[in-house]
DNA sequence: TCCTGGCACTCTTCGCATGCGAGTGCCAGC
DNA sequence: GCTGGCACTCGCATGCGAAGAGTGCCAGGA
């Protein structure tokens, strides 16, 4: 077990070389945090530091750098989340208050949170496994032709075209229309399969054909999965990383825009609450040196979607998290409102 | 005017230049290009394609490098479009056929154009200004709350809700949408105001509000300008540039995020046909060094939105401009289609 | 037992001088 | 108007040495 003074140490060599960007040596330290020991004994502690693999030298006769293991116990045990002040609070809410849809609140929360973070901003759109039917619409485009519309409680709207095997006249329509709503509206995405499970047999011979493939296109929508879509933002901010980052920046920019390795990964964080991931503990190669901070967001108490920023792991975990947390919770105050 | 040989001088030079990314001297081009005199000559009419602004070097005893002036000359005179040889014709059609909805064109025909150019691709989605409306549903979700969803020939969806200065009855919003859809299905969207500028009168006085409520709402659907999105992709292929770029992919990254400067690139080129815009021809600062392919495209015979390519101005124009244009042109046969 | 000051050692970084090579510009000759 | 030759200019890579930062280790003291 480490001593207290020796996590004081790794706790102000994260803070340093977060500020300054470059690996930090025992004089430094004791200059700029009264520890109250000489930097010889600095010295000490971190060549136990670097035993335990929580810091590394870059090479020898450098200062030392935390490692990956290093960062997790900084942030698991060393630091809090660093809350907004209450300037940061109101421009947050007045930025996210003037959204005019859906579309337009995740636009402002991926950009709120890049600007916020000064990193990669990432939300995911409310997805639809876990949210209710609001409304199901059908309109008859042509005698065989039906178009689906399906608008969720967050106010995402789905459509589809379904070729139907046979005309299907308007008073059908509406009549499937109508049980279709009266049986899912309100309800969770989960539960529709079986409250419309017998639906077809409610109609005339002719038209079953019709309402069947109606009904699977619409339980393919529900769970279509690849439907989850996220939006991304600031990614200019990657180019702050370092002088080094050719290398760098490429495979990140190539994660970003393979949307599905993102998903997988806003998926993965099972906790409900704030999720970070750091450096190698992100299994796709090519995020390796970055870390992710997410959470779930959603109206109501429930998350029905998530948030988070992709940055370097020298990053400034405390704010970030700070960030993250805030913007989270009032995205989803918006969401319940509207 | 130029000599004919100088033309081909100067050809040679984007060419290779575009080829090697290195400053080419009169030595080296002598060797990779037949023209029939020696690097003496070359050199001569170097020096005039200099003094005339065409080539530049980066410092003195340096190779040239095409200026901008001296691509828009290749452009325009010295080189045409390449077109797309059978199978990448293939790869073409084949990728934008497996999309299942509007979304997804877009999201592949970005990715699509980003692969085949290997740079940074832009999809503006069809634009609702040039599209007919195929249909206006309203949705009572709360009696005095409807949801309007406005449903575009090219399959866009958009909805917006409407919150009413007095309850509204089932009948009356059923009549409103009957009513509506005679009017305006299939019509322009410029033609909308007028088309239903007397449909208040039609209705009880309690209900007037209401309708010219939705109404206003509808018409700011239609003309909401910012609601013109696009789609971008590729944009690791930045990193492809130069080895000096954190300093020139920074100000392009920050210029993509803000796609009204997009947007406004794109819509000034009048030209129905291809733009290419070099260098300094685009007033935004930050894209200075980079070039715009785009073109127009859309279902039938005019053109809804526009697609390009963002890249160095040091790119491979004959390629490029083949791309995008037979991007363009299966990406307006699929519309047409759906 | 733990902290401290001192000291030698290591390694990176920076500045500077040098040599090389690519490429040019110009000129005289054909 | 083209060509070969030649001197000149720079940029770039290389090598060397000094400076500086930081470490590891050790002996001495609380």
């Amino acid at each position: 077990m480490l001593s207290e003074r020796r996590l004081q140490v790794l706790r102000a060599i994260v803070q340093d070389y977060v500020g300054t960007e470059e690996p930090v040596g025992s004089k430094a330290l004791t200059e700029r945090h009264n520890l109250g020991v000489s930097p010889a004994t600095v010295r000490n502690d971190m060549s136990a530091l670097e035993d335990d693999g929580y810091i590394a030298q870059p090479h020898t006769s450098a200062g030392r750098i935390p490692t990956d293991k290093g960062y997790r116990l900084f942030v698991d045990k060393l630091a809090g989340v660093k809350p907004m002040t209450a300037p940061e609070r109101r421009a947050i809410q007045n930025f996210l208050d003037g959204a005019v849809d859906l579309d337009d609140v995740v636009a402002r929360t991926v950009r709120l949170l890049a600007q916020l973070t000064r990193q990669v901003a990432v939300v995911q759109y409310p997805s639809l496994t876990r949210s209710t039917v609001r409304h199901v619409e059908l309109l008859a485009l042509a005698p065989a032709r039906v178009m689906l519309v399906l608008i969720t409680d967050t106010g995402r709207v789905e459509q589809r075209m379904v070729d139907c095997p046979a005309p299907f006249g308007e008073a059908s329509l509406a009549d499937l229309r109508a049980r279709l709503n009266s049986r899912v509206a309100g309800r969770r995405f989960a539960d529709v399969p079986k409250l419309v499970e017998d639906l077809p047999d409610a109609f005339e011979h002719e038209d079953r054909g019709t309402v069947s493939m109606v009904l699977s296109t619409l339980l393919e929508t529900l769970v279509e999965e690849n439907e989850e879509r996220l939006m991304i933002g600031g990614t200019a901010n990657l180019t702050r990383f370092g002088h080094d980052f050719p290398l760098t920046i490429r495979p990140v920019l190539e994660a970003l825009e393979e949307q599905v390795v993102l998903l997988k990964l806003l998926g993965e964080a099972k906790d409900p609450g704030m999720t970070v991931r750091i450096g190698h503990e992100i299994a796709h190669e090519g995020l390796n040196s970055t870390s992710v901070v997410s959470v779930g967001y959603g109206s109501g108490g429930e998350a029905v979607a998530k948030l988070g920023v992709v940055g370097p792991t020298r990053m400034d975990y405390p704010g970030t998290m700070g960030a993250v947390r805030a913007v989270a919770r009032y995205v989803g105050q918006i969401l319940a409102e509207s």
